[in-house]
DNA sequence: GGATTTCCGAAATGATTGTAACAGAAAATG
DNA sequence: CATTTTCTGTTACAATCATTTCGGAAATCC
């Protein structure tokens, strides 16, 4: 007798799931494909529904754990209420209407936005194509971004190191850029980071690399950088925010998820590196701690 | 006569709350109140919570323009049902539901789960408290962040130069740290970011900080650094992920919306700066502008 | 103060709900 | 193929629900 009282609605049914009878499973499923409104009314409703009988429905609540279906529908109401009033989903209700909602929520939903637009719109295939690009080990990576998006670039260098050697943060400063620019070969990769306003410097350094024979990666905003007319690859991403500025978090997500994506390809080879990697932070830092 | 059909139902409720009875007033307020959990159950559950009879219950919703309280009930289901189709409710769905999704979509719902997360669990008052100190002209700024968080540290100290003067970046190399701690007065704010693993010179240079007197902020993730021991304030972020590290986006909602935050408080001074800066920006592009 | 109107809940009532019991159908087992 | 087991819907019934009715309380108006 195993008992797992703790667990969500949606996620019971979830894991019930292989173990119930056809009409059974039909009734879960049909509350699942439109969680949780399906759930919400009376049992013959939602029997007559998922087009099976009110007794198939208590049977399946019983089957969760629940005393019957109104104990079922209680839990139920309570996970809804309590996803209501989760920070990103709250309406500005509350007395007075919407301008008391605090600056984190709704920046928060603004980010939300920005992600799911960002999302919808990028082409799975250019993804995967940057992505094996950065994972293939004969190329070179080099990344460079503007006045805002530096923090990105830098961002993506440090933590590409620890999957795969010859990675360069570019600064934005044009006088380190021609040592760089010496050791571009042809397949090499620049990753260059230029949301608005667009700046000279990185459309500059784009044009020099693609003369050096390098695939030009862009992340850009949704307006486009004029540097993407020279890139093999662009990425556009959504930026707006509730303030005097723009949000990067949607281009942080692509940085981070290249990365997952990438180490997860090399992964036969990253693995030892990271090890490596992390042992000898361990030892630079007990080295350190002298205080 | 009057009728307002295409309204819904938290509005009409509002609407009418000033032509409602005693009674009928008590069960609209209890609605609003708890929004709309309070309302999903039956007649006789709200009318007890409400504390009036049922018939009230029901003379209220004939007064909204409903038929009664069924039709009431499956109205404000409806609207549930919305308000649950909202962005990251959907993500979960599709995170969950198809494990064959792309990483891209998988890597969002991780970032949108720490998101919500980290806001249920941010103390506003604290927040706005670490804004506050950052709005202050009269305190310094320094800012410092570990291997990982180097970058946000970076970017924050970028960003905010923009709103105000007197705001440095400390390299995680410490031999550059005596300058900047020389200059450090008692009330300058240090903001330390700290994610794990926990990095020895973070929180020496808080310890240093503390010493002189400086309002440490420390942003951490949820198992908290030892650098958070001695900080004023402490702001933790979920930052787990579907890969071999750490997603730090929520990290970088927190700097941005400090950053709005910060830039809303102080704009009256800050409109001015920010457009001396654009010209400033722009002159020097024009400048370079050479090819 | 008396009369009128408005408001509210107790009681009554019909409708609906949720569950238990049962029986036929389907599947599995021998 | 017979038999058992499992599954599912129909029926029946108690419980609850939503609504109407109605009488009295409270407020309002001459």
């Amino acid at each position: 007798m195993d008992m797992d009282l703790p667990l969500g609605v949606e996620d019971r049914l979830r894991a019930a799931l292989p173990d119930l009878t056809r009409a059974e499973r039909q009734v879960a499923t049909h509350i699942l494909r439109q969680y949780p409104v399906a759930a919400l009314g009376s049992i013959t409703a939602l029997a007559r529904a998922a087009e099976v009988s009110t007794p198939t429905v208590v049977r399946l609540c019983q089957k969760l754990g629940y005393r019957g279906y109104p104990d079922f529908q209680s839990a139920l109401r309570g996970e809804v209420g309590a996803m209501l009033e989760s920070p990103l989903v709250k309406h500005d209700r509350w007395a007075g209407g919407a301008p008391d909602t605090h600056i984190l929520n709704r920046f928060a939903a603004a980010v939300v936005a920005n992600l799911q637009a960002t999302l919808s719109q990028i082409n799975h295939g250019d993804f995967d194509a940057v992505a094996n690009l950065l994972a293939d080990p004969s190329r070179r990576i080099f990344a460079m971004g503007g006045r805002i998006t530096h923090a990105h670039a830098d961002y993506l260098v440090s933590l590409m190191k620890v999957v795969r050697p010859e990675v360069t943060l570019l600064s934005d400063m044009s006088n380190t850029w021609p040592p760089a620019l010496l050791d571009m070969k042809p397949g090499d990769v620049l990753v260059a980071f230029d949301i608005r306003r667009y700046e000279n410097s990185v459309l500059q350094l784009v044009e020099l690399s693609v003369e050096q024979g390098a695939e030009v990666v862009v992340i850009t905003d949704r307006w486009v950088s004029p540097a993407a007319a020279h890139a093999r690859h662009t990425l556009t991403a959504h930026i707006e925010a509730p303030s005097a500025w723009d949000s990067t978090v949607s281009i942080l997500v692509l940085v981070e998820t290249l990365l997952a994506s990438v180490q997860s390809r090399t992964w036969a080879e990253t693995e030892g590196r990271m090890k490596r990697m992390e042992t000898l932070y361990d030892r630079s830092r007990f080295f350190r701690r002298y205080r």
